[in-house]
DNA sequence: GTCATCATGTAAGCCGTTACATGATTGC
DNA sequence: GCAATCATGTAACGGCTTACATGATGAC
């Protein structure tokens, strides 16, 4: 999971593994930060089988430029600065391959471990780049086990003796669920009326 | 959280691993079954730490015996059988000690890790087990949390260009966060309101 | 008499975290 | 110049899953 997010995360831009952390949070919707310890392996690992390749240059972060209030020459010092500690053991850039990006193509649409919760948003959060079939395949595939599950804690509320904080567990757990399909009903339809953009038959009917 | 939860099971009814698995998915709220890889090994620490104990005899499972369309003599047999079969390799249930049920309580109310979703469901599931004033600190400790969780969504969507389906898994989880608050908000209404059936000051105040 | 389900257990491996160690850059 | 933040990495450990192995019980 870590792998695929890493891939996707780099299909945009080169990124260093402090900015990774980040973005798995903001961009990926995950709730805590990964740590350290998980990326830099990761990025490591990625290196090796040759999915990602690291760029020592090219990485100008946007947000510390955009300051405005030093002079031309203190800039020019900076950035001198800057590309001399990139040798030494400053910040390391990863650029995704062409191999990685046939390899991140087919962990994407790959249904397994769809189940779990965090695997199905991250493939969401990156679904602009499945097919539209594929990605109405996994959000049916998601629908039904959603709808299972809800099933299993709408039987328990009724045959379980539950005191009422477990109760409370249990109702609340239906309500994620339910809002959870809710949300996968509104993707699905989406899909279906940007088919409409392409009309073919449509036209031929009238 | 796994020996926590097998714990607060205990707290209950004697139970074997295996009914341990299903109780863990329908009292507890987690999406999916542990693995018995998991609990086996759990109940055996467990039980060389002193918090539980097996009992070979007791489990009567109750669900098997309300068939009622059995004679009384195949009844007996089958209770025999039983029996025999407990000593050989069958069914090893376990009661929690005192000294488990002093150390679930302890567990229970530590904050340490409140911030995994696991772990809080569990916890509340368990609740009725909790004191009102940790029950209230649990609470609100997870309510900031959440809260500031929010935050860092919100003002994700103002910030960062997302494409549709980035922006719309991180909208569905200030949706989901959004619900979690408002559990939050009425878990803990009622337990202020449930303060208010022992009002020694507001009949002082009149 | 055989198949599904109940029931217990072990071993290997995966995927992460925590703790530790180091150093560069920026703001004040 | 000093603290906060940015940035990279390793080692140990934790907690779970998967796969495997075994056997009992009940239903038909």
């Amino acid at each position: 999971m870590l792998e695929l997010a890493i891939l996707g995360l780099l299909m945009d831009h080169d990124l260093h593994g402090y900015d990774i952390r980040g973005q798995i949070r903001d961009r990926l919707g995950l709730f805590s930060n990964t740590s350290f310890g998980a990326i830099y392996p990761a990025l490591n690992r990625l290196e090796r089988e040759g999915l990602i390749e690291s760029v020592t240059a090219t990485v100008t972060k946007v947000s510390s430029v955009a300051t405005g209030s030093l002079s031309g020459e203190r800039a020019a010092m900076r950035a001198r600065r800057g590309a001399v500690a990139l040798g030494r053991r400053g910040r390391k850039a990863y650029r995704i391959t062409d191999l990685g990006r046939r390899e991140f193509a087919e962990r994407l649409s790959d249904p397994a471990t769809m189940d779990d919760t965090r695997n199905f948003t991250v493939r969401m959060a990156l679904a602009r780049f499945l097919t539209p079939s594929v990605r109405v395949g996994l959000l049916e595939y998601r629908r039904t086990s959603l709808q299972q599950r809800l099933r299993e804690i709408t039987s328990t509320l009724n045959d379980a003796s539950l005191d009422s904080y477990a109760r409370s567990v249990m109702e609340h757990a239906a309500r994620g669920v339910e809002l959870d399909l809710k949300w996968i009903s509104d993707l699905l339809a989406r899909e279906s009326s940007s088919d409409i953009t392409t009309p073919t038959l449509a036209q031929e009917a009238n």
